[in-house]
RNA sequence: GCCGAAGUGGCGGAAUUGGCAGACGCACUAGAUUCAGGUUCUAGCGGUGGAAACGCUGUGGGGGUUCGAGUCCCCCCUUCGGCACCA
């Protein structure tokens, strides 16, 4: 062995060894099965610090459960559809086909130099026609079940991507992937009816226990449920109903106009004036301006039986509740806004608890719940109780009926890019829209096309892949040349890895057995910016997976850690700041092991990591100790045996073997309860500083040494595999690699303190330490605490009134 | 505006059930090794007063509960994240 620590001498060969033993290929047994996941990546081009610290988080955790006995299901792939491949074309000209796999080959290699531990025959690339053509036939599945539809809509259109967003997918008005402001277009799309699990996604965020409450409460209001009613406003004078939504029908009596979604199919009936709702309808969906059009007409108030104007406005949406709105001003803060910019009258029907009659006119609305006023039959109720009546009433009048809603929408997946999956329907004359032939599958997405950058898609211009014949006809027919969000097919790649690329096959309502035994992910592993996108879409693809028959299993991920983002000076590293760490450089200049310890070390795995080059020194210079440590006495440990009875070993001696016994409860704990690898690794620093500090005398001792440096090794095992391979074959414990050893064990009696530290306080201050026997009763404790001299002299003339004791730590004297 | 999380040394961060605040690491200081720099080793390291022993003070701010509060309760401030015309 080496004097000095080089990691570029050690890791490749360790590398090399765990390939050629297929060490971490993954298959069922009568084990119990423990499957980690990490989100796979989009082959970019090179992996980065996130991805660093992403895939060592889930490497320590599938590697410490296989040494716990579990049989591990540590899979990795590539999300490889998507648009920056089909950008790189229409820039360099090179195929996206081309430009992915190189990706990805390179990723590979970068992924294997910091020894992750993954079953790379399970290995699944997205863009793979294996792979897509079962998102196609979950198409054709979901199309069969009316899962799947087609329909015409305002849609979030990113100029810049020149495709359409899902809602999920815009961030603050903007493109998610490239920041753009998104505008709302009409356009045909395919949408996939996540609404129809809305009730089922919503009730299982129960069962999510194992997820950060952040995340699960971004579900729950993403998916938005409210209840409420909903009432119809006879229009005056026409045979025509306008049917609204609200929550507040205890608000009734207080609407004093109505409002209609520009699209409303009733805007078009009631505005005689085309181009004044053609400019409403131009603004609809921006944020920044509320404008509205009266419409002429009057409606009914079913309650007051007044008549109400009718504006159309572009701030009700259409695709929430029914697209029309009745407006009380007097308690919702946007109509009172729009009231006094169009001369509106308030009316107030609310009242707080105790106020007077007879009010001076509304600052802002008010809109908390309070005492019905000026509301007929329903005047003096309370809210709440106005509420269930008014809904009562509505429902046995025949004006309206309860309703729940949900904010989730249907989920958008038609994308107008090439590099995608195809949709497998084509569109025929006679037949209209027909769905591919299951035998038929996979449509493949053609390779000789033209990248043009303008235009839309070259699919469009595809002659080869467009004409087809029609399914059921057979006459001449067009294909569909939308492709899929590629947030389908990251909805179950957690599932496809269950069984690998070569093997994956489905039938409808045949159960799958690598399903039953692998699923669900008991700990996934990501970046919070997916709590709502991909976590939603894999929760619901799961669902409708399971529907089909092929699993039992309703939630995909029973454990999530969504960790932080790791950045420098405060800052996300990015190019553009200049403050980007580069994997390769880092894993060159200190190795794969140290890079990975770094990550782990310096935060919590859920907090954001504060980038420190001074950080990565000192976990290389631990590291460095660690190998000189397990050469000291390389002699004189050599033929002895790790197993030491505590009893006849050195007070030194003890010492280590208790701190030995101490560091494995703590770093079995730290990592498998609470997945806190920072303090873990803290308690392995602190017995290599007892370790240094150790001067054995005798033979015993040199066994508790090989018994702490064993065990360190096991430990280290998870966060620095290949240091821990090459100083455990160092140390003669060759026969298996460390990768495949059993996690150490902790004797509790052996870990318990000989002696404890009493602290003494007199009125809760600190007045004095002792060390005692541990496990000294309380009376004992008393009277050693009150026989100290500092403290005879600290309660000198007070009296004692009352002694409180806390077994083996504290003794505190009230005096006064 | 609404919802959520977090505020601890110069820095990253530790602290079962309320029980020695600052583990571990980084930086820094002093000493040893070295021609020197780096490396390595030893020691120190919240603030403040003191030569020292030791004292006082200290976990964003203010109140409270308690023998005892970083931890529990109330109010406030700041930062970060999410949602935001959802009627």
């Amino acid at each position: 062995m080496d004097e000095r620590y080089d990691p570029k001498k050690v890791e490749p060969r360790w590398q090399k060894y765990w390939e050629e033993h297929d060490t971490f290929r993954a298959g069922s047994d009568d084990r119990e099965k423990f499957y980690c996941l990490e989100m796979f990546p989009y082959p970019s081009g090179r992996i980065h610090m996130g991805h660093v610290r992403n895939y060592a988080i889930g490497d320590v955790i599938a590697r410490y459960k296989r040494m716990k006995g579990y049989n591990v299901l540590h899979p990795m792939g590539w999300d490889s559809f998507g648009m920056p491949a089909e950008n790189a074309a229409i820039k360099h000209g090179v195929h996206p086909s081309k430009w992915t796999y190189e990706n990805i080959d390179y990723m590979k290699t970068q992924l294997k130099r910091l020894g992750l531990s993954y079953d790379w025959s399970r290995e699944v690339a997205t863009c793979n026609p294996s792979y897509y053509r079962w998102n196609q036939w979950f198409f054709i599945k979901m199309l069969e079940k009316g899962l799947a539809y087609r329909k015409s809509s305002y849609v979030n259109w990113c100029p810049s991507c020149e495709t359409v967003l899902a809602n999920e997918q815009v961030i603050d008005t903007r493109c998610w992937r490239c920041d753009n402001v998104v505008v709302q277009k009409e356009l045909f799309q395919w949408f996939l009816k996540i609404t129809h699990y809305a009730e089922e996604l919503l009730k299982g965020c129960g069962e999510l226990t194992g997820w950060p409450e952040k995340v699960v409460v971004m579900q729950k209001n993403w998916i938005g449920k409210s209840h409420g009613v909903e009432v119809d406003f006879r229009v005056d004078g026409m045979d025509e109903v306008i049917r609204i939504f609200t929550t507040r029908p205890d608000t009734l009596f207080g609407a004093t106009f109505i409002c209609l979604s520009p699209p409303h199919p009733v805007s078009r009936k009631l505005v005689a004036d085309k181009a004044a709702l053609e400019k409403v309808t131009a603004q609809y969906g921006k944020v920044d301006e509320k404008i509205g059009l009266f419409t002429g007409h009057y409606c009914i108030n079913p309650m007051t039986k007044e008549k109400i104007p009718v504006y159309v406005a572009n701030f009700v949406l259409m695709e929430y509740g029914t697209g029309a709105i009745m407006s009380v001003p007097a308690h919702d803060q946007r109509d009172f806004d729009f009231a006094q910019e169009y001369g509106l009258p308030v009316r107030v029907v609310i009242a707080p608890e105790g106020a007077a009659h007879g009010q001076p006119p509304l600052q802002e609305a008010y809109e908390e719940a309070g005492f019905l006023v000026d509301s007929g039959e329903f005047t003096g109720m309370q809210s709440g109780e106005a509420k269930e009546k008014i809904i009562e009433y509505i429902e046995q009048n025949g004006l309206g009926k309860k309703v729940v809603n949900y904010k989730l929408r249907d989920w958008g997946i038609s994308r107008q890019r090439y590099w995608g999956t195809p949709i497998p329907v084509v569109y025929c004359e006679k037949c209209g829209i027909v769905p591919v032939r299951e035998s038929d599958l996979p449509v493949i997405l053609p390779e000789d096309v033209k990248f043009t950058g303008t235009g839309g898609s070259p699919l469009l211009v595809a002659e080869s892949f467009l004409k087809t014949s029609c399914p059921a006809c057979g006459a001449d027919a067009r294909r569909e040349t939308d492709t899929m969000d590629t947030f389908v097919d990251s909805s179950w790649y957690f599932i496809a890895y269950c069984m690998g690329l070569d093997h994956l096959s489905f039938t409808e309502g045949a159960a799958v057995p690598e399903l039953k035994y692998w699923m669900p992910v008991n700990q996934y592993i990501g970046g919070v910016e997916h709590a709502v996108l991909h976590l939603l879409y894999s929760r619901f693809f799961t669902r409708v997976i399971r529907d089909l028959g092929l699993t039992a299993v309703n939630e995909p991920f029973t454990n999530l850690l969504t960790q932080g983002m790791v950045i420098r000076d405060g800052a996300k590293m990015s190019k553009s700041k200049g403050n980007v760490v580069d994997p390769d450089y880092l894993i060159e200049k200190y190795g794969a092991d140290t890079s990975r310890l770094f990550s782990l070390f310096a935060a919590p795995p859920e907090k954001d990591l504060e980038w420190s080059d001074k950080g990565v020194e000192g976990a290389f210079r631990f590291l460095s100790r660690i190998w000189n440590l397990s050469s000291k006495f390389s002699k004189e440990i050599g033929g002895v045996s790790s197993s030491v009875d505590g009893a006849e070993v050195s007070p030194a001696g003890r010492g280590l073997l208790r701190k030995t016994h101490q560091t494995i409860r703590k770093v079995t704990n730290d990592i498998g309860r609470e997945l806190h690898f920072n303090t873990a690794i803290a308690a392995l620093m602190e017995l290599a500083n007892e370790m240094n500090a150790f001067a054995p005398g005798d033979e015993k001792d040199f066994a508790v040494f090989r018994f702490a440096l064993e065990s360190m090794l096991l430990m280290l095992a998870p966060f620095t595999p290949h240091l821990a391979e090459e100083l455990w074959e160092g140390i003669g414990c060759s026969d298996a690699c460390v990768s495949q050893e059993k996690w150490p064990v902790w004797d509790e009696e052996l870990a318990k303190d000989e002696e404890t530290e009493l602290v003494i306080q007199v009125n809760g201050k600190m007045r004095g330490k002792l060390m005692v026997a541990a496990g000294l009763p309380e009376e004992r404790l008393k009277e050693t605490a009150l026989g100290d001299a500092k403290i005879i002299e600290a309660i000198a003339g007070k009296q004692i009134r009352k002694v409180i004791v806390v077994q083996g730590r504290l003794v505190n004297i009230v005096a006064g």
